[in-house]
DNA sequence: TCTGCCGGGGG
DNA sequence: CCCCCGGCAGA
């Protein structure tokens, strides 16, 4: 992959204060020469360490933990920039981090860069230590004068977008914001709760000020948010690298600009540790544009964004919230996911079910996921289920009902069902006698599962009939009614087609009366 | 633009 | 009811 805009800020050659070499306390000045990674200390902070090499300003050499200058700095009341800059490095300490592939350093890249770096997801198997370093940053920038990471133009957009987002999304879903966590629990309790081990470390991804910034997000699930490819293509090394390190790699799909990504290796179970239980009334539903995953705990969607959408690695420790924005909140009865699925309604069954996309073992499921969703989606869900519970699997079940809470999602659902006739006779059978299209259905039950009405399918109505009505009654007032007009189109072959104008008479009543094809159902 | 079919309407 | 058709909307 071609790591545009790569280039790393060595602290190679970066001034920096040190304790004084004499044990008297002043710390003195000296200039990095070299830095490398030590692995001690993992108790500590769970991570590695880096040790400069300071050329001091007597012309001695030597060598520093990463803690002892930065305590050198605050004892001297360092410099912002001087410290932003230690940080930075530090975190780039890794050995393969200073190379610069094929990008010119003019004076804006060189900006970027910066701004890359603090975005950039740590590629080194080990740089965990990033992020808790990232997350130092952010609190001495606060504080001090620090040139914040600056933020990329898309950034900025992006803030706009995403402040608005945040307008709306707050007045729609009451969402449990993680407050912030505080950087040296959050970060290392949250690692080891998450028990990411493996997968996990590698990435360490830090974002001080952009998360946003790469096009994840914009290219994602923001409609109104455009994505720059160039943003895109620019980040998208970081992007693969991060997503791998967290074991996303079927996040792929989401994203097509990753598609290029050889995340091969990258491909880990997602580590979503959090156990969930299927007695959870409360499920929260990723709004990432084709994703919807539903997972029962806040901390998991929000762990599930982060990692798989926003590419961060690191844990709430690194939230800012904006995690936030991309789920909400549902409301289920949980028996009427698990079980109620029948009595909700004869629909149910085959919608809820959950739907492991690829190894489902409901043979009905896999249809009906696959006709709901595209496969490359399944892929996506996929990791999650591996290393999840029950639950994760149901969620996707769930996240059919859901679908349509948000016009921008309702789409997938719709346009796939009307693709594949099979999926559409296997959802219809239980919903509906007769084949045409059942996706319909399926749509906007969601809506009516999650708003958490009882729904009462069971009415009693007409059969073919039925299906519109029951939708009627079960879909949430609002929207359904729009989307829910008309039949979709059926795509087999037609009276009309078949025997063409000429033979009209051999046309199905149906047909001949311009109505739904009687003689060749979808 | 073609085509499926919904909603209406005439007889 | 039978039969047609205007017109919408998906492909």
């Amino acid at each position: 992959m071609h790591t545009r805009r790569l280039v790393k800020r060595s602290i190679l050659g970066s001034r920096v204060y040190a304790p004084s070499p004499t044990g008297d306390g002043a710390p003195v000045t000296g200039v990095v020469q070299a830095v490398k990674q030590e692995n001690r200390d993992v108790s500590s902070v769970g991570t590695r360490r880096s040790v400069y090499t300071v050329l001091m300003q007597d012309g001695s050499l030597k060598e520093f933990s990463e803690e002892e200058i930065a305590a050198g700095f605050n004892h001297t009341a360092a410099k912002g920039p001087l410290k932003s800059s230690l940080k930075q490095s530090s975190s780039n300490g890794a050995p393969e981090s200073h190379k610069v592939e094929g990008s010119p350093l003019s004076p804006e890249a060189v900006e970027e860069q910066r701004v890359a770096d603090g975005k950039r997801v740590g590629r080194d198997p080990d740089t965990r230590s990033v992020s808790l370093l990232e997350q130092k940053r952010k609190v001495v920038s606060s504080s001090i004068d620090v040139p914040h990471a600056r933020r990329s133009e898309e950034e900025v957009d992006m803030d706009k977008v995403t402040a608005a987002m945040v307008l709306t999304t707050l007045s729609t879903s009451p969402l449990v914001r993680s407050p912030p966590v505080k950087v040296n629990e959050g970060l290392s309790g949250s690692w080891k709760d998450n028990g990411s081990a493996g997968p996990f470390t590698p990435s360490s991804n830090s974002s001080s000020g952009g998360y946003w910034s790469w096009s994840a997000p914009s290219d994602q699930s923001n409609p109104s948010t455009p994505s720059p490819p160039l943003s895109a293509d620019s980040f998208k090394p970081f992007r693969v690298s991060s997503l791998g390190g967290v074991g996303s790699g079927p996040a792929g799909p989401e994203d097509p600009s990753l598609d290029e990504q050889d995340g091969s290796s990258l491909l880990f179970d997602e580590p979503i540790p959090r156990k969930r239980k299927n007695s959870m009334k409360v499920m929260f539903k990723c709004l990432w544009k084709n994703c919807g995953k539903v997972l029962s705990t806040a901390a998991g969607i929000q762990r599930h964004i982060r990692t798989i959408h926003l590419g961060r690695n690191c844990d709430s420790d690194c939230s800012d919230g904006e995690e936030d924005f991309y789920y909400t909140e549902i409301k289920l009865n949980t028996d009427s996911v698990a079980e109620g699925l029948s009595s909700l309604s004869p629909v149910s069954p085959s919608v809820l079910s959950p739907p492991p996309p690829s190894a489902s073992p409901l043979p009905a499921l896999s249809q009906l996921s696959d006709s709901h969703r595209p496969p490359q989606y399944s892929d996506t869900k996929e990791p999650h289920a591996g290393g999840t519970t029950p639950l994760s699997r149901s969620a996707p079940s769930a996240l059919y009902l859901i679908h349509t809470d948000h016009a921008y999602q309702a789409t997938a659902p719709v346009s796939i069902p009307s693709s594949s006739s099979n999926a559409t006779g296997s959802a219809s059978t239980s919903f509906t006698p007769t084949n045409s299209s059942s996706f319909s259905i399926s749509w906007q039950s969601p809506p009516v599962t999650f708003t958490g009405t009882t729904v009462s399918p069971s009415k009693s109505h007409g059969f073919g009939e039925q299906r519109s009505q029951t939708i009627a009654v079960l879909s949430s007032p609002p929207r359904a009614t729009t989307a829910l007009s008309r039949k979709v189109r059926g795509e087999g072959k037609k009276c009309r087609k078949v025997y063409g104008m000429e033979n009209r008479d051999m046309w199905c009543t149906a047909c001949r009366w311009k109505k739904a094809c009687q003689r060749f159902t979808d």
